[in-house]
DNA sequence: CAACTGAAAATTGTCAACAATCTGCAATCC
DNA sequence: GGATTGCAGATTGTTGACAATTTTCAGTTG
């Protein structure tokens, strides 16, 4: 994976329609939480903010319900999906088995390059850690789990892994994520990378599930302080 | 889960709006077959065939779009979608770990009356095999898996399961799924069986992991056999 | 004063028409 | 003759209008 092509307007215009333009706004609209979980969505409200008509706007947000970020009610509208600590929990499952995976393949797979890459992120989380800039380690976090599906080198791995990754998103807008530990997370990338680069693929497998349980229990924790 | 509360034809019209239909229907169009992979999907054709107007069936579309189901390109419309034999490995290395984890929890949670439920399908299956009814196996098969996925208790994986089994059934329609081995696949259902009951988590999850894994090999050597 | 009734307003569901683009084919040009 | 151009015809993209339903809220009633 080079640089991307970097798209002009014009390609982008030309290749993809509204809907699809308006399904990715709206998507960051969600994921960055100015619609939050639960929230109504207008639709002639997002129209007049687009500047198109309601159809693309419908379009879009029947894509968005298949995807999981929004649920639909018949005559009552859509709304952006609340998830709870059980949801969560059935995606945290199924994560795990997928990090496993995950770990396995990038180990298999995964070129000198490519590995170089995880290290310069995790000391660039490392950075962050000692920094304690918790904005800019979670964004590097996201980023390293982007990085690692992708190396896997399995298409429909990296679209099924952010599918569950965005509605997980989703959970940690209700401020619930991140039991305080994300310096202990660090250490955790690191043994992963570690068994990665030493080509170990159970290992890599195993520490990256384990990671991901760990995740799971930090939400937990948060989770019980605040929640039911 | 006891029986389906069996929804009247009035609150199936109350409840799902015609584009939830509309999906519905097409996606059997495209399972079925009637809608053979590669091929162009004409919304006005749709319309007149469902008695509605081009706006729902776009809705629809743009669903299945996202669930994969279907491609779409700008001003060309859109084509049910190909599944080439790289693809279908990929869904596969997904559904491996998948079956591993649904292993476990079945193991972990079904039922008595959900284990015998089990064990009724398989001698179904049985019954298919030593009438030579392949038409019959393959459905009791689909069934049977979607029983399994179903006991494991997690919503949010069967969703996930369902969707990538919708997308290697394309593949199926191409003919070259299915080795011809299944009577070997029973024999493999039966040892799933039998973890399960026995609540051997480990065992359950390491059998259905390979389970698919035959089945890959089984699509391999069909694809091998007519294919790149 | 709480509960109900019913009309107005807001919102979603559906449609039919129009604009933009692609496809196929015949006419034209070199 | 082969490539190019230009024109129907078909198909998709988008829009604005209208129908159906829900929500809101003032007025009424017990």
């Amino acid at each position: 994976m080079p640089l991307a092509p970097a798209p002009t307007t014009l390609q982008l215009v030309q290749t993809n329609s509204l809907p699809a333009l308006v399904y990715a706004e709206i998507e960051q609209l969600i994921l960055r939480g100015e619609l939050a979980s639960g929230q109504h969505v207008n639709e002639s409200e997002l129209a007049l903010r687009f500047g198109t008509s309601r159809g693309p706007i419908r379009e879009a947000l029947r894509a968005l319900e298949e995807s999981g970020l929004v649920r639909s009610e018949k005559h009552r509208g859509v709304f952006v999906r609340e998830i709870s600590v059980a949801e969560a929990d059935e995606i945290y499952d199924i994560r795990e088995a997928l990090d496993q995976l995950i770990g396995c393949r990038v180990a298999e797979r995964a070129t000198p390059q490519q590995i170089r890459e995880l290290k310069t992120a995790v000391a660039e989380m490392d950075e962050a850690t000692s920094l304690k800039d918790v904005k800019r380690y979670h964004a590097l976090n996201l980023k390293f789990h982007d990085m690692i599906v992708d190396f896997a080198g399995n298409a429909r791995l990296t679209e099924t892994y952010r599918l569950l990754t965005k509605e997980l998103l989703l959970f940690r807008l209700r401020g619930l994520q991140d039991g305080g530990g994300f310096a202990v997370s660090n250490t955790e990338h690191k043994a992963v990378v570690k068994a990665i680069a030493a080509r170990d693929s159970v290992l890599a497998g195993d520490l990256l599930r384990r990671h991901a349980a760990e995740s799971r229990a930090r939400m937990h924790k948060a989770a019980g302080r605040r929640d039911e």
